[in-house]
DNA sequence: GAGAAAAAGTTTACACTGGAAATATGAGGA
DNA sequence: TCCTCATATTTCCAGTGTAAACTTTTTCTC
């Protein structure tokens, strides 16, 4: 992986492949997704992705990397008005759920571990680093009945789990949205009350997100 | 459709293919599955199914209609035991979740407008017949802070989609488990405290589940 | 610079897929 | 019996992902 700014044949084509397979998606969805397409909206030939990606999976791996970049910046650009506290964190899972909304087949690739290679080192950054966003802002935070008995990881997955919940049943079609298009709540509106309590939110030095996290 | 007790060259063709989908599904996984597949373990040609579905996504939605019958029943079954109110509620969450990790692919299926026909009319009974067993159960239960303004089917979606985000997020990697593959919170455990407000919760005489629905 | 080595991209081939169309089979009603 | 039509098969086609052999281009080494 020596990478010169000196490009070959074509000139980036991993950069090139990426953003025509975001393009793909943003036009014509997730199903008529194909290697050939991206391939030949590239210009290329259709095995020329193998010398850069691990096939079809590795080629919507690195997409959905770049989906969960775009879903941070989505949420921190919401959030950097508001100031600390709930109304921040209302921000974020607005922009959560927003982000969803606007890029479903996206969206639905990014937590897909049938289309992904869930393993894949940058994946799992890139995901952390998404919903490290909200955690973050959720820091400081807590239910009013953050006093019961739980483990560390219970609110902000509780959190974390009402929010995704909500945007993949939208986006689904399970949920009712309004005319507009808009999600018919407000996370602030679906979400019980937040009581700022500064200790209740567990402060680890490392994040925390999924299994192999907790295990590193 | 005139359906006769006498069956014709197979013998409920139509049967046996989703049985043999939900078998599939169940040893293979959702990627290897294919019409070709499911038709070869039957026993008969690969467009034999195209007498009884509209094609792969036909068979499929009808694989889903089963799966959400089967997620009703397992969520029934759990609530049976106990007693009604919050008990019985976080027992019927508990068995949306193990149903959800016990066979993800279904669910995932299940949960999926790409791969199934949302529209389809069986899929679309079933699957509020399924929601309809948390819905019923937590009808007079709500939030603590139930009493903030809110729409009717506020605090009915607040619980689905937690219960819903959990088990999606601990199926595809996301949320971490126990060593012994079962959930690290009990729903009970996850959820802020229900209160039991029998008026809390609207009584709406036909069931709610998704857009259409409310505009039937 | 020359030549070797490695990387990038193409061509070809193969085993799959879902679906359309024409054909064969068999059951039930007249 | 014969007719009809649902059921199922055969055949064919466009399309898919991937592997292997090949060509072209870049980079490295002497």
């Amino acid at each position: 992986m020596t990478k010169n700014n000196k490009n070959y044949h074509h000139g980036d084509l991993k950069a090139a492949l990426i953003a025509a397979g975001l393009a793909e998606i943003e036009e014509k969805g997730l199903e008529s997704l194909s290697l050939r397409s991206i391939a030949t909206r590239v210009g290329v030939s259709h095995t020329a992705p193998k010398n850069h990606f691990d096939g079809l999976r590795g080629l919507l791996t690195a997409i959905a990397t770049v989906g969960y970049e775009r879903h941070a910046a989505e949420m921190r650009k919401d959030a950097e008005g508001q100031p600390p506290g709930k109304a921040r964190l209302d921000a974020a899972c607005n922009g959560y759920v927003r982000f969803a909304m606007q890029h479903p087949e996206l969206f639905k690739l990014m937590f897909s571990s049938t289309l992904c290679d869930a393993d894949d080192p940058e994946l799992k950054q890139a995901g952390w680093a998404s919903y490290d966003v909200l955690r973050g802002i959720a820091h400081g935070l807590d239910w009013d009945k953050a006093d019961a008995p739980g483990s560390p990881w219970r609110t902000e997955w509780m959190l974390w789990s009402m929010v995704h919940g909500y945007a993949m049943l939208v986006i689904e079609g399970q949920i009712g949205r309004n005319d507009d298009g808009s999600p018919m709540f407000e996370m602030d509106e679906l979400m019980p009350d937040f009581a700022y309590k500064p200790d209740a939110f567990n402060s680890r030095p490392e994040p925390f997100r999924g299994r192999d996290s907790a295990e590193a």
